[in-house]
DNA sequence: CGCTGTCGTATTGACATTCTATACGAGCGA
DNA sequence: TCGCTCGTATAGAATGTCAATACGACAGCG
């Protein structure tokens, strides 16, 4: 994932987070995942390859996507993933620490 | 760093901007940016001496920080860390990464 | 028909960061 | 003197991400 001007570093474990929120809104290929999350995030998150398909075979190991084959829009051989009831749980989950987190680090920003 | 409930994962990256808005509030030792962190985030960040350290001498390392010795409150001998002008400027940069980051992630979570 | 580009998936190797656990010296109080 | 807290420090492992690279298949074009 990159947050792009060259900075990379800052938020390393959103990558779930926005990955799981791409499939809430519908089952997509890996690619498309790619996609939605640079078009929800308005281009502030580009999730390369190399970073994408290791997370989504770690969530699929973990039981949070189900995965099949189909074939995209354009007729190509393309591996579906759709989220599993746990894998909502960890959604739900995973929104609510984000947002203990943001208001913390706000408020620890706002601190004189 | 910790984020209390056992859970850990979530926001690495954000541990530099914490540090350096601790800092940014006046010069501490070690233990003391660790109880400020704690403070101002109002318990959600637990730094522990395992990531703090290292942290700390990666930021002098990079010239953000300078580090002398002193006592502390209790007579202790502690090392004091403050922030440079490069590493007022990096905090500056860092706040607005994450704000940026944050209302990305903020508006993903919203869309439909 | 062959060429080239794009789509889509995948892996490898390196790198940075953080965590757990452990260590140790020094001051303080009983 | 014993034990506790303070304060600093490191080693080792695990994790997650990135850059680079690869490859098969479809599509369009000359």
């Amino acid at each position: 994932m990159t947050v792009p001007p060259p900075r990379t570093a800052l938020l390393q474990g959103t990558l779930d987070l926005l990955i799981l929120k791409a499939l809430n809104l519908g089952a997509l290929h890996g690619l498309g995942v790619s996609r939605r999350v640079e078009a929800i995030t308005r281009g502030t998150f580009l999730v390369k390859p190399g970073s994408l398909f290791p997370a989504l075979h770690r969530m699929e190991e973990a039981g949070w996507l189900v995965a099949s084959w189909g074939s995209s829009e354009n007729n190509r051989r393309a591996r579906y993933y759709k989220l599993t009831a746990a894998g909502r749980r960890q959604f739900e989950s995973e929104v609510s620490q984000w947002e203990r987190i943001a208001m913390a680090i706000s408020l620890a920003l706002q601190a004189n």
